[in-house]
DNA sequence: TTGAAAGCGCTAACAA
DNA sequence: TTGTTAGCGCTTTCAA
C-alpha cells in the first residue's frame, strides 16, 4: 500500500555522528550546539560543528527526537469540510497561532463523512501530534465511540461542552438572536424563516434557540425552520423551498455563510431582488460576506480568537476551562435592508 | 517554546513490549500481528496477541516506526492561501488522494508570504515527510535558494518546469485562449481587458499569452492588462479600475475565481450589470463559479487530476516526468453572455 | 567544557 | 512458528 521512499540518491543524509565525527567533537557536543543548549560550548568548537553541519548537509532527523523528547511540536486539525470557507480561515488561524509557537499542524478535513471523520481522528492521535483541535459535525455519539483521546483534545467550533473535552466555540445562540433581532426590531419583519444545518449537535441548536429567542423578546411565535446541510446546495435547496412557500416570508436567517452563497443564487434565479423581495442574513461572517451582492449582514465569528483560544487550550490542558464561549459581532450591511452610504 | 506533553495521566503509554508480556509472545509476534506481517503467526498466538492489545488499549508509537523504517506516510502540502477556494479544493483533492494510498497530509499555508513559504516549505522537508507537494507564488529565485529538497518534491500548479522538480500543473494558456477566444468569436466582442495576478513565475505568464493568443488570432493587437494580486481585493481593485476607463470594454478576463469574486462586487457597486454592461469569464472554475450571477463562464482547472498525478509523482519520483499539463475545461455559463436555458 | 553511553519504541534479520 | 537482538538518530545523565 505504502511506498517507502529512499535517501537521496548520493548516500544517505548525514547523522549527528557524521557531524561529530567531522568536527572532532563528540555527539553530545553536536546536540548542545544544534540545539543551542542545555549545555554550553566554546565558541571555538561551536564554530567547528556549525562548519561541519554545513558542508555536511545536515538537518536533524525529526522521528528520532520526536521518539526521544515523547513530542514532535505538531498539533492535528480536524474540520469537516476545508472548501467551506469558514473553516479555511479557521485552519489559517489555527496554523499561524501555531507556528507563533513552534508548531506545525497537519490537517484533515473528513468531508463532513462521519467514518473517514472517526479515522482521521484516531489516526492523527495516533501520529504522534501533541494535541488535536477537532471540529466536527458529528458530536455526541461518534465522539463517544472514538478510544479515549491520548493527547489533550479539544473541541473548536462547538457550543456545548461535551464530557471529557475541553471545547470553545463562538455564543452562537446569542450571534443568531443579534441577527434576527436586528430583522424584527430595527426593520419591523416580522416573518423569518430560518434555514439551518442538520446539526448532530445536542438539539436544539442554539442558533436555532437564538433566532426562537428573538421571536419570544418581540411577543412572536418562532419563524419556521427549514433543516438541510451546510452547504452552498444546502442553502440553495432550502432557499427554492422557502421560496415556492405561499407566504414568502419577509427574510431569511441563513446559519453559515455557505447556505447563503446557495441562498443568493436561489433567489437570482427566481427573479427576485435582495433585500427588496426578501432579505437575507446569516451567522459566520467570513471575507465572503463582504463579496456577495448585496454585501451580507452577518454575526462575524472571532476567528482569530477562537485559533488562539483553542490553541492555548491544547498546549495548556491543565488550566483549559471546559468550555468558552467567544462573543460574536453584529455586522450590519446591505442584505437586511439597511441602506448604508 | 513548546510544551512537552505527558502521556495519560493513568501512566505511560503501552508499548509493544508491554504487549508481548501481557500475551506471553515476543516483541517480533506482536509486530507481525499489528502489522499483518512479514512473518505469519499462528491464529491462536494473534487472538492472544490481539486480545492483549485491546486490554492494554495499545497504540504503535509512530515516530519509533518512523524512525526504523524512514518514512512516515506524512506528505507535505504548501499552498500559498487556503481560504482561496481554488487551493482549498486541491487540498482536498490531494488529500483525499493521498489518503486512498495511506498517506496523511500536513499542510502549510503561506499567506503568499515569501519568508513565511521558504520556512514552511524548510521546515515540513526537515519533517520526515515522505515527499512534498508544493504551490508556491514565489517560482523561481525562492526556489533556487531552498536547501536541496531531501524528499521527492513536486511542484504543483505551475505552468513551466523548473529544474530539479517535477512539475504539474494545468494547461493555463490554452485554457485562458479558450475563454478568450470565446468571448471574440462568440460574442464578437473587440474589446476584453485582462486581469492578473502579479506573477513571480517566469514571464511572460501563460494565462497571458494564451489571451494574446486569442487576440492575435483575430488579427487583433491583444487587449489591456492590469496587474495587481490574486486576491478578491486585487479583483476588486483592478475592476474599479478599468471600470473607470474613459473607454470601457466589452469583458474583463480575470485570472482566478478569487479575483472574479471582487469583480463582480466592483461591477455591482458602480451600478453596472453583467454581462450586459461588461463581461466577466474567470480562470478556475472551482464550486464558487457555480453560484456568483450570474453564473461565471470559466476554465475549470482539473482539480481532482491534478491531485492525483502530484501524487504519483512524489510517490515515484524515478518515473515522474519533468512536466506535466493537464487540459482545462471551457465551462460556458451567463456571465460571458451566453443566455442558457 | 567535553565525552561515553543508555535508552526512547519499533522492525526484521537471524537463530532456534 | 517464535524468540533474541541490533540498530534507526537523537537527547541527556553521568563521568572525566
Amino acid at each position: 500500500m505504502t511506498v517507502p521512499v529512499r535517501p537521496l540518491a548520493h548516500g544517505r543524509a548525514a547523522t549527528r555522528a557524521d557531524v561529530a565525527r567531522y568536527a572532532g567533537v563528540s555527539t553530545a557536543v553536536v546536540s548542545y550546539v544544534v540545539n543551542e543548549g542545555p549545555r554550553r560550548v566554546s565558541p571555538g568548537t561551536a564554530a567547528r560543528v556549525r562548519a561541519a553541519v554545513q558542508a555536511l548537509d545536515y538537518s536533524p532527523n525529526v522521528a528520532a527526537r520526536t521518539l526521544r523528547l515523547g513530542s514532535s511540536e505538531m498539533l492535528g486539525l480536524v474540520v469537516p469540510d476545508i472548501t467551506n470557507p469558514f473553516f479555511a480561515e479557521l485552519a489559517q488561524a489555527v496554523e499561524g497561532a501555531a507556528a507563533e509557537r513552534g508548531f506545525l499542524v497537519t490537517l484533515g478535513s473528513s468531508g463532513s463523512r462521519v467514518d473517514l471523520e472517526r479515522e482521521l481522528v484516531t489516526d492523527l492521535a495516533g501520529r504522534n501530534v501533541d494535541g488535536l483541535l477537532v471540529s466536527t459535525v458529528l458530536m455526541p455519539e461518534a465522539l463517544a465511540a472514538l478510544p479515549a483521546p491520548r493527547r489533550p483534545t479539544v473541541l473548536i467550533n462547538v457550543s456545548t461542552p461535551f464530557a471529557g473535552y475541553a471545547a470553545v466555540g463562538s455564543d452562537s445562540r446569542r450571534g443568531a438572536y443579534d441577527l434576527v433581532e436586528h430583522l424584527l426590531g430595527t426593520h419591523g419583519h416580522t416573518s423569518v424563516a430560518l434555514v439551518i444545518g442538520e446539526s448532530t449537535e445536542r438539539l436544539p441548536e442554539p442558533r436555532e434557540r437564538g433566532f426562537a429567542d428573538a421571536f419570544a423578546a418581540h411577543g412572536l411565535p418562532p419563524g419556521p425552520v427549514v433543516r438541510t446541510d451546510f452547504s452552498r446546495t444546502g442553502g440553495y435547496e432550502a432557499t427554492r423551498q422557502v421560496l415556492a412557500w405561499r407566504h414568502r416570508p419577509d427574510a431569511i436567517f441563513l446559519s453559515s455563510d455557505q447556505q447563503a452563497s446557495g441562498a443568493y443564487r436561489a433567489v437570482r434565479e427566481a427573479g427576485l431582488e435582495c433585500p427588496d423581495d426578501i432579505a437575507l442574513v446569516a451567522y459566520d461572517g467570513t471575507t465572503q460576506s463582504e463579496f456577495t451582492w448585496p454585501p451580507l449582514t452577518s454575526s462575524r465569528q472571532q476567528i482569530d480568537l477562537m485559533a488562539r483560544t483553542a490553541l492555548s487550550a491544547v498546549l495548556d490542558p491543565a488550566n483549559a476551562p471546559a468550555h468558552q464561549h467567544l462573543p460574536t459581532e453584529l455586522v450590519v450591511r446591505r442584505s437586511c435592508g439597511c441602506s448604508l452610504p
